[in-house]
RNA sequence: AAAGCAGGUCGUCUUAUCGCUUUGUUCAAAACAAAGAGGAAAGUCCGGACACCAAAGAGUAGCAUAGCGGAUAACAUCCGUCGUCACGUUUAAAUGUGAAAGGACCAGUGCAACAGAAAGAAUGUACAGUGAGGCUGUAGUGAAAUCAGGUAAACUCUAUGCGGUGCAAUGCUAAAUAGGUUGGAGUGCUGUUUUUCAGAUAAGAGUUACUCGCUCAAUUCCAAUGGGUAAGCAGCUAAAGUUACAGGGUAACCUGUAACGCAGAUAAAUGAUAAGAGUUCUGAAACUUUCAGAAUACAGAAUCCGGCUUACAGACCUGCUUUUUUU
RNA sequence: UGACCCAUAGUGUAAUGGUAGCACUCCGGUUUUUGGUACCGUCAGUCAAGGUUCGAAUCCUUGUGGGUCAA
């Protein structure tokens, strides 16, 4: 399959972001964070994702958009996986970088290979 | 040649694979093509453009600026020039570099710790000058000691300028109900016996801090209009535009001609990975090349421009100063 | 994105341009068999840099950090 992620693929209404804040579940794999939902959205991808990163812990913009950079790759390199299983329903994610120092593509990588297969776990 | 200071310019590149945003082509899915961060995009410290507010008016208050001349759409910016101060050179005259704060204490008010006899109604002590009164000088404290004193980055005065709010401005799109807005009619207040007609007191609320001024009005019915609900579209990038050449001007800058058509996102595109090249530094071999290691900055458009300020690896250019070497 | 505000010991708060105070805390001592209470004493600060001034927490400029409001 084709390892894309366009403009209808992100998690882009403010609504539906309060609603995975609000009821939501998480899943965790230092420095990154998960947060999905199964909710019915219009967009006719299965899932919907968004990256955010934390002005508290990175105050340079420069910085903040490189980490967002790096998790939307890690994400579009590995959705595969989650699509290869999960056929049915309809989710919503929001990938948070909780960490306190910048890290490398690699580990990136191996941390969001985890917390993928920690959700088709469930 | 090296070091230091000041100013200016630039501020990595190539290939492969996988992706993102906008635009164009194709009926569409998708494919292909083109374009896609900065000198500071930053801080938000000034100045504008643009939009809305007729409750936008007038005055006061408030705020800003401050030699002189010029540039500009405008400015607290820039250029030229005079003065002052600081530093350097010099016996001196003079000269070089740097500085946002350079109107007025003969309008008024205030302030000056400690020290000192005395700090703003001055005139004490000692010594010297003179015959004496008195006057003058010196000593002493202090940043400043009598003179139209100092101080306005003290209040203030003078001159000039400033309406307010900011693209989260503002406009448009979407079914129904309630509410909102606008218009009309009736009731209600005053004048009148009644109808017609005419009027809006007192008090209150609102507005830019205050004053003047200005605006509004209780309730019922009918009609029209309209669009909040974290939505979408416009505003949104052709602009006081960029580059080159010529002319004018000491300069800032202006004029003319030609070419170019140069990001437009919105939980927010401009990226990731791999390989190589370039630049600098260090070390080793070698004697001007090779090898190894390290570093490769500050930083990411958000309505758009002109400045200022701050951050910045490294490279280059110009000027000045010092040291050394050669002639 | 735009518009604003604040900064004084560890904490809370004062200070006309003229010696930076006060309270609590911390630390030391006295009292007590010990601890607490009480009393005495010490330490500790103007967010940073530059300027104006004889003299700056205060006036001016630039930066740093923290906070507020507007859909």
């Amino acid at each position: 399959m084709q390892s894309t992620f366009k403009k209808e693929e992100k998690l882009k209404k403010k609504k539906l972001i309060g609603q995975l804040f609000a009821r939501g579940r998480s899943l965790s794999a230092f420095p990154v964070k998960l947060i999905y939902l199964q909710t019915d959205h219009d967009s006719h991808y299965k899932i919907q994702a968004g990256v955010s990163v934390s002005k508290r812990n990175f105050k340079k913009a420069v910085d903040r958009n490189r980490i967002k950079r790096l998790l939307r790759e890690v994400y579009r390199k590995n959705k595969y996986l989650i699509y290869e299983f999960e056929h049915t329903k309809k989710h919503i994610f929001m990938f948070i970088y909780v960490g306190k120092k910048e890290e490398t593509y690699a580990v990136l990588e191996e941390k969001m290979k985890q917390l993928i297969n920690k959700f088709l776990q469930l």
